[in-house]
RNA sequence: GCGGCUUUGGUGAAGUGGUUAACACACUGGAUUGUGGCUCCAGCAUGCGUGGGUUCGACCCCCACAAGUCGCCCCA
């Protein structure tokens, strides 16, 4: 159907485009605060970034990718996610030659081939950024502080940040170990999802939503037991500089990221009215995924949001800031011999830098003070054959609805009072 | 990728297997000379998501596809 854009696209029409504008408005200011400095790649990458940054047998990779080839035989994938595309610019452009840590944030559209609901569109946006270079726990705490104080500056409320560490390649496979030893023995209580999870990725059994109230789930071992010491410290440490900075979260030790660069600190947070899709913001540390990409050993945390999901929210908590649609004034232009005056008039408005409109259909002056009236115009300059003779307009307080007669030349200086 | 529900004009929507597809809002025009917001009047879907099929005849029955929505899954 030539009328029907591809599912689970979406036109952002005029009436929607503001609260756009305005969230994008308080994500550059926070940005800006935080030291965050905006990049924007590439809407495609070569597959292999996505197949090597996000990790072969996740969904995103096997299932959902926008992949096709180039005329060229080359195989392009139209970003799932921005991480990637970020850490390959920061290696491609030497950003590290700048400074230790390299602070990005990036607003796009993302695409995943999923199947639409509310809250999950083929093409998407997303908020996100990303610390690169330092691996001092402080900067975990402090990119959670901009995903907060990103929600927070919007006004939302109910949200549930959770915190859990995940472990690094040197306690991991322990970790692994211990879980395939405890679920080995319940395999087949497992549901068929689980089943194939366990070889592949035992951990996510763990927020497995079909097994979760199965008897034996409680007591399989918790990560953050299993944790090295480098781990542990880690993860306490930004829990304290959360908790000095004031922000509440819960601890949850089956929270497990989807994708495989993740390391030590991951977290979620949640909006739960939105159902389905609750989870607005969700990040953590990857400090392995620059040397995947073939860089040097570098460690980075990052969170992205979904620009989608928050608007769900802001219009569910009624947060969304009404439109401005003023108008300082409306020509009216009666008789041809007026046109090109009230034209010229018009011109001369917008770059007095007033916000002014006319009719075109050359309409009845009935007809034009009714568009006025729609436009909310707070004048009406009318411009007959009399005015032109006589070098005025009418000029038309809508509000109080007094009129008077002006000199064209002084017109603007009397709307600029 | 799986399952449920949905799809009538710009919008919200009534509607029956068989003449002109209600009503409301919006929009456009008009209610005598160049003036808005209220009121009144008039106009406004040759078509009922798209494509097939059943039928003498379908918007109302069947099939496919598309889009929307909710859940699963996944994730932001």
């Amino acid at each position: 159907m030539l009328t029907n854009a591809p599912r689970g696209t979406n036109d952002i029409l005029p009436d929607k485009v503001g609260e756009w504008n305005y969230v994008e408005g308080k994500i550059r200011d926070l940005c800006r605060r935080y030291g965050y400095e905006e990049i924007r790649t590439p809407m495609f990458e070569h597959t292999e970034l996505f197949h090597r940054g996000i990790g072969e047998g996740t969904d995103v990779v096997d299932k959902e990718m926008y992949t096709f080839e180039d005329r060229g035989g080359r195989s392009i994938t139209l970003r799932p996610e921005n991480t990637a595309s970020a850490v390959r610019a920061y290696l491609q452009n030497k950003l590290y030659g700048d400074s230790s840590l390299v602070k990005l944030f990036y607003i796009g559209s993302m695409f995943r081939y999923d199947r639409p609901q509310a809250g999950r569109m083929r093409e998407f946006h997303q908020f996100g950024i990303e610390a690169l270079g330092e691996e001092n726990p402080a900067v975990d705490a402090e990119v959670i502080l901009v995903a907060i104080d990103f929600l927070k500056s919007l006004g939302l409320k109910d949200l549930a940040l959770s915190l859990n560490s995940v472990g690094c390649p040197k306690c991991r496979p322990a970790y692994r170990k211990a879980l395939q030893d405890y679920f080995r023995p319940y395999l087949d209580e497992l549901c068929d999802d689980c089943k194939s999870r366990f070889d592949r990725a035992p951990l996510r059994i763990l927020d497995c939503k079909v097994d979760a109230d199965k008897p034996f789930m409680a007591g399989a071992p918790k990560i953050t037991d299993c944790l090295c010491d480098e781990c542990k410290e880690h993860f306490e440490k930004v829990q304290s500089y959360l908790t000095e900075a004031g922000v509440s979260f819960t601890l949850d030790p089956r929270l497990v990221r989807g994708l495989d660069y993740y390391t030590k600190t991951a977290f979620e947070i949640k909006y739960a009215p939105l159902g389905a899709q609750s989870a607005v913001a969700g990040g953590g540390r990857y400090d392995g995924l620059i040397e995947e990409i073939g860089g040097k050993p570098t460690p980075a945390v990052g969170f992205a949001t979904g620009l989608e999901r928050v608007l769900l929210a802001l219009e569910k908590q009624n947060l969304v800031p009404p439109a401005d649609e003023h108008t300082d004034v409306f020509v009216v232009a009666l008789g041809d011999a007026a046109q090109a005056p009230a034209f010229k008039l018009l011109e001369d408005c917008r770059h007095a830098g007033l916000t002014a409109n006319m009719d075109y259909a050359g309409r009845s002056m009935k007809a034009q003070m009714k568009q006025a009236n729609k436009h909310h115009a707070r004048y009406a300059l009318i411009l007959g054959e009399d005015e032109v003779a006589n070098g005025t307009v009418q000029v038309k307080d809508m509000e109080k609805s007094e009129q008077k007669s002006v000199a064209l030349e002084d017109v603007i200086g009397v709307l600029m009072k």
